[in-house]
DNA sequence: CGCCTGGTTGAGAATCATCAACATCTGTGG
DNA sequence: CCACAGATGTTGATGATTCTCAACCAGGCG
């Protein structure tokens, strides 16, 4: 068997423990080693750090290793509509094919750590490992199909249900990473919350304030424990499996 | 110089009027031989027949040739969210690539015509032609950009700028297509724009009557006469340009 | 002709935004 | 280590936008 890592003794997708949910996902043993030769780790970014900002020239995308990322967009009037939040094992910055530059503005929440995937190599790559390629297909469709569960959300849902959903898509997001599905720290403010779920901090503050009083979640600032899981998605309308 | 299309002596990606907006973009004539190949053009659809259903096995994306398709999903309590109008020259489907079935339905508004594409070939010829692959990666980035714009549409505007934008949204595909950026026949019924922009049939209409009042447009039905386009764009608050 | 779908208009109700005051947390400097 | 300032979060009162319910109108098709 081959070094996983050629370049770097400490970090590599073949050892990394979030390469069950990240690129390396359908890739052979051998494909997972030319991945890594074109996938770059830098210095972790601080908090509130910019990885990249909206109309900047596109070059890569971003595997998240660690901490938490927001993506968001400046209206006309200078307001901000987040489009995402992104945990470990996500990959951001897809939306900066289509024009050459990215669409959003990325920035970290907490000390985060990132891999940096250069696309025209990840092209490249691409044309050699199909399979690559339809990974690589499945992300932008994946990204694609949440955008249009978060238009649903918004269109169809009311505060309530639509902070419940919230909770529960990170508490699912964190059992796919093995970590407790009941219990967590928000690395967003409630601003951003807002932000993302089409509401003012005032009313998301009420929400939350009113499921901690109903027992559904207990809540000390960003620390969150969700009490009654079933009781959550009865609220959020959604069905039990999700 | 070659046959444009081996297959079909009437109608191929090489002749089609579309082509500038649809895939063959960046391709080499040789290219669009390739693709034409691949391209399947069945009979049209007749109005509020279905492309493909929620669920259904994910084969093909589709390039809408006439008509107009909407896309749609069904929420938990079976109200309908459009999730996006398609006019000729737009491709449909990418959404089912990443679970390998469609995340949405797709009926047709109007008789439409499309071009199906059936996705392994496509990702064979993405291999082989890089430009393919790139330009395949950017319309699914489009569709990416496209979604979020809409997410910011809901989370942020009003009945009266999110109709608005729509209007100014599909004068600007027209434009595209060489028609009137002015005067077009809106394909989709009023509940329909309720329920992509997230609003009750009844403001929907509401919003209509008042910009016809105003004198921004001119309505009979389903015919509508942009009156004032600058005006509207001020309305819908966006930049002048777009 | 009458029915049914789709569209319009009106009145009242509900949700969420706005404005405002206050509380709490964070981190910085004395 | 404490004190303070600014940012962040909470809670309350009021109001606006949009939804809901309901009646009515117009057009298309059997």
């Amino acid at each position: 068997m081959p070094e996983t890592c050629p370049h770097n003794s400490a970090i590599s997708c073949g050892n990394c423990r979030l390469g069950s949910i990240c690129l390396p996902l359908a890739l052979e043993t051998d494909d997972v080693v030319k991945l890594d030769e074109i996938v770059q780790r830098g210095r972790p970014l601080q908090k509130n750090e910019h990885l990249y900002r909206e109309g900047d020239h596109f070059t890569s995308v971003y595997a998240v290793r660690s901490g938490a990322i927001k993506a968001y967009r400046l209206t006309g009037d200078g307001q901000e509509q987040v489009t995402g939040f992104y945990f470990p094992g996500e990959i951001i910055g897809m939306d900066g094919i289509s024009k050459d530059q990215y669409a959003c503005s990325a920035k970290a929440l907490e000390t985060s750590a990132v891999c940096e995937i250069p696309f025209n190599r990840l092209e490249e790559l691409s044309t050699q490992v199909p399979s690559m390629q339809r990974h690589f297909f499945q992300l932008m469709s994946q990204e694609i199909t949440s955008d249009q569960q978060l238009i649903t959300l918004l269109s169809k849902n009311s505060a309530e249900e639509r902070i419940a959903s919230l909770l529960i898509s990170i508490s699912a997001r964190n059992a796919r990473r093995k970590l407790s599905r009941t219990h967590f720290r928000l690395p967003m403010s409630r601003t951003d919350i807002g932000n993302f779920l089409g509401l003012t901090v005032e009313t998301v503050s009420r929400v939350i304030s009113r499921f901690n009083k109903q027992g559904l979640i207990a809540v000390e600032n960003k620390e969150v424990t969700l009490l009654d899981l079933e009781g959550l998605k009865a609220v959020a309308n959604v069905a039990s499996d999700s």
